[in-house]
DNA sequence: AAAATAAATAGTAATGATTATCATTATTGT
DNA sequence: ACAATAATGATAATCATTACTATTTATTTT
């Protein structure tokens, strides 16, 4: 909401905490997945916390919000391009990272009336161990 | 929930008009907008009935959810494949018909250890009245 | 280095979309 | 028409996320 007068972001333990947890993690955590792990090492650190500083971090551009399925948002951060295939059996999120970007677009057909900025692709069907 | 024992559905007045609605609504709308616009010819709807038969409708695969923006999901009768082109700037989900989905299910390379059932596409830009 | 400032936190209350509950009403097979 | 039971309407409950506020902490100024 505060467009106007940027106000200087200040260094917080917690928030530095919660973005080094991302880049290690491999599994696309809830906020409260990353509250409840991180609740361990600090013991009063606060879900809001974590909410307010994922929001942060996504308008920094520093991780990714996956619309995953019924509700809850689930976060990434790994930020070169790459889309996700969801197991409808185990719901494990994949990473899929070789996509032919240009060939996607191309199979799109999108008339010019449209100017495209952002591709949010998911895929869902069985993994591996699943079928 | 209830796998085995289907019990048999039987008709209803308001399901029928949601789905009416729905298949000549071309806005895509919520819940809430069907509930807000049903309600004038049916005095005494009730939100949760809006809820439960959409679900039913889903489950029946007569309609579809929209995961669009911030947390409200919003429904199609489209049944045909398409995928969304959502306006950043004016929120308007258009329909988007003339994929080649061939050639998108080649542009993802995707290894034979995954077994695809399901795509997910949603398109974010702006729309000829925005650009 | 101490005081002044303002950003960030913890803890809790509030919000808002969706679901569950349950007494009542409506549909369908006999 | 009647019994069986699915669907409704009204309302309460749930649950992820956001807002609020007194306090703590990081930075700036003196």
């Amino acid at each position: 909401m505060d467009t106007s007068m940027d106000k200087k972001m200040r260094y917080s333990r917690q928030r530095e905490r919660i973005y080094e947890y991302l880049c290690c993690s491999m599994e696309h955590p809830s906020a409260e997945k990353i509250y409840q792990d991180l609740r361990h090492e600090m013991p009063n650190l606060s879900l809001g916390t974590v909410y307010r500083n994922l929001k942060v971090l996504v308008e920094l551009g520093k991780i990714k919000t996956i619309d995953s399925k019924e509700g809850i948002e689930h976060y990434d951060a790994t930020c070169t391009d790459h889309v996700h295939f969801i197991c409808e059996s185990c719901g494990t999120i994949y990473d899929i990272k070789n996509i032919d970007y240009k060939l996607l677009e191309e199979s799109l057909n999108l008339s010019d009336e449209f100017s495209l900025s952002k591709i949010n692709l998911s895929m869902y069907g069985k993994c591996k161990n699943c079928k």
